[in-house]
DNA sequence: TTGAAAGCGCTAACAA
DNA sequence: TTGTTAGCGCTTTCAA
């Protein structure tokens, strides 16, 4: 028993030949009860299970959906495929999850292209917008919608965060609690989201007629320890900010981190705010302040639309926005005095965390 | 070019037959300059690239390493696939992430089947010890490793923690604060592992002559709301504990949430111990004591196995040990006096976190 | 140096 | 109701 059997060997032992033994065990076309029956029991006997592959190569579907991301490590991009994957196993559909780092990458080719024709839809989660695959995915029929992504046009499916308008609402927040010099942590430019974000930011400052100080955009990476890189770059500053937006979460932890390594409180000294929301974000220490994104929503409409696609439907290439909301934390309060360079006053840690 | 071309087109504009396309593609055999070079163009020309379904379905190599999981969800099996993830990539493989939620479900049987087909090996990452794909996969003679597997003798290569071991090591830190009433918080028992845990836990107690008391032992899952359900209910106790032992970090960020919405603190009121040491327990507040796995060692020597099994090497069927080591933050102290059941003096919350 | 035949496991289309 | 033929895209004999 240690190899697959196959369907002629269940049809041998049936007394059939193979395409019967096929219809009766995917129950179509005329099939003589007594046959049915014997290859049932022999299907049993052996053990057999048809071998998917071989079904694909013909062009049956898989119930499969590729989701392609381009980096294992991100929190976020772990929430965004837990929804995901909720969504389409609600639709009886099952996720491959495929990291390919950059789909183009010759390395990755043979394997991208083999998941491709292996999945019946495929969703790409925050995709390079420099990535070549893209334009190879225009052109295939495949069925296939972007999540996360704000870069330039691609005639396909797109979930999008509201990103500009979330980052403008998220530093008008702190623009409401009196501060004037306020930071951006900006994340990695790939999938077009952080230059987003960053026109938010900058719409805010506008409005509320401050000037952008050059000086106050830094960062380079979505995580963790490009937020502290950051955050201490701003605070080496002979006038650092009073508040920080940082354009994803991780990157909030590594500046608070990095405040509070130098002595100063948050938000007492310094308020953070961060962007997406992620579960821990509430459980992190002050409890983060940040714009949330309606992740449920999101992946229920992007699988949605794959499994449209996929089950022959047409979907519009359309760019569909997802609003953010804001939720008040204990990581942002009112501004402190002029410069916060040295530690100051401590502020109102607040009660324990839900 | 919409669809994908296959190697006879490229065969027919060379002007040579679909096997000597191959060759030259491939590199293997003789093919004279003149016909590689006509190939070679052609093949540019149509973007070929080869069909790694086809390839596979005559049983090539495809350089995958198939990850079958039983829950998105949680962040430790995040931490342990990112871990896997890279190591694989550091040995030329990809990985293809599935989650199977119980891999000998009707359901995912075909696709389980399909995938380890497909997969030139497999790590199978907590799995389910009552699972019957166990015994399928002891009787193929496909490459697989067990990862984070405590349950019952599997004949196959298992990468175990050394749960026992560490859970009691966690106890005897609390022990040795002076804790005599404290609590564990069991997981779920699929793996095995918590209950290989909650051994350690009453070795550990009886080492110091306690009495373990069953009222003290709760739980039902690895997460969030498992941690805050189990510890409210042990805070509604007559005689509360005095300390708690999480079978994971998450279970002891859900218990530190129940004690904080009492109105207790921690370690103030009382101490919380988590397992796994899981990047953002030094985030949460107060920083979690914890065990921390080796992930990085253990993830390098589970695809090390696999692979070597993919190339034709053996492994020998063994659980492999992996040391776990005490890593003492902020969420543990020095027992207070008697029962804690009010809140008591407040502790030291000592600095920052890093 | 090249190609024809055969087959991986399965099933649609077309007989019988 | 059952079976034969043919083919998905590729590559390993074996022969030319």
């Amino acid at each position: 028993m240690r190899k697959t059997s196959k369907l002629s060997e269940v049809a041998k032992i049936a007394g059939v030949s193979p395409i019967t033994a096929s219809r009766a065990i995917r129950g179509v076309g005329y099939v003589s009860e007594s046959a049915r029956a014997r290859i049932m029991e022999a299907a049993a006997q052996l053990n057999y299970t048809p071998d998917m592959l071989a079904r694909r190569m013909r062009g049956d579907k898989s119930n499969l959906i590729g989701v392609f991301v381009n980096n294992y490590g991100s929190l976020v991009l772990h929430e965004v495929t837990r929804a995901i994957s909720t969504e389409a196993r609600a639709r009886g559909y099952d996720i491959l999850l495929f990291n390919a780092e950059r789909f183009d990458s010759p390395a990755r080719a043979g394997t991208v292209d083999m998941l491709s024709k292996l999945c019946d839809g495929l969703l790409l989660v925050m995709p390079n917008g420099a990535d070549g695959y893209l334009d190879v995915l225009e052109q295939h029929r495949m069925p296939c919608v972007l999540v996360h992504y704000d870069a330039r046009p691609v005639n396909l499916p797109v979930m999008a965060l509201e990103n500009r308008n979330g980052a403008r609402m998220a530093v008008e927040h702190l623009l409401a609690l009196g501060h004037r010099r306020i930071a951006f942590l900006a994340g990695t430019s790939a999938t077009g989201q952080s230059a987003e974000r960053e026109k938010g930011y900058k719409d805010a400052l506008r409005a509320a007629g401050i000037r952008a100080d050059a000086s106050l955009i830094v960062g380079g990476a979505f995580n963790q320890a490009a937020g502290h890189a950051a955050a201490q770059q701003l605070l080496a500053l002979n006038r650092p900010p009073t508040a920080i937006f940082a354009a994803n979460d991780e990157m909030a932890y590594g500046a608070i981190d990095a405040i509070h390594s130098r002595g100063m409180k948050v938000p007492g000294d310094i308020s953070v705010i961060g962007f997406d929301d992620i579960p821990l974000s509430s459980h992190v220490f002050p409890p983060l302040t940040t714009m949330r994104q309606p992740l449920a929503e999101l992946a229920a409409r992007a699988v949605g639309d794959v499994v449209t696609m996929a089950q022959g439907g047409t979907v519009p290439p359309e760019r569909v926005p997802f609003a953010m909301e804001l939720v008040i934390r204990q990581s942002t309060g009112p501004a402190a005095t002029a410069g916060a360079g040295q530690a100051a006053d401590s502020a109102e840690p607040a009660d324990g965390n839900v």
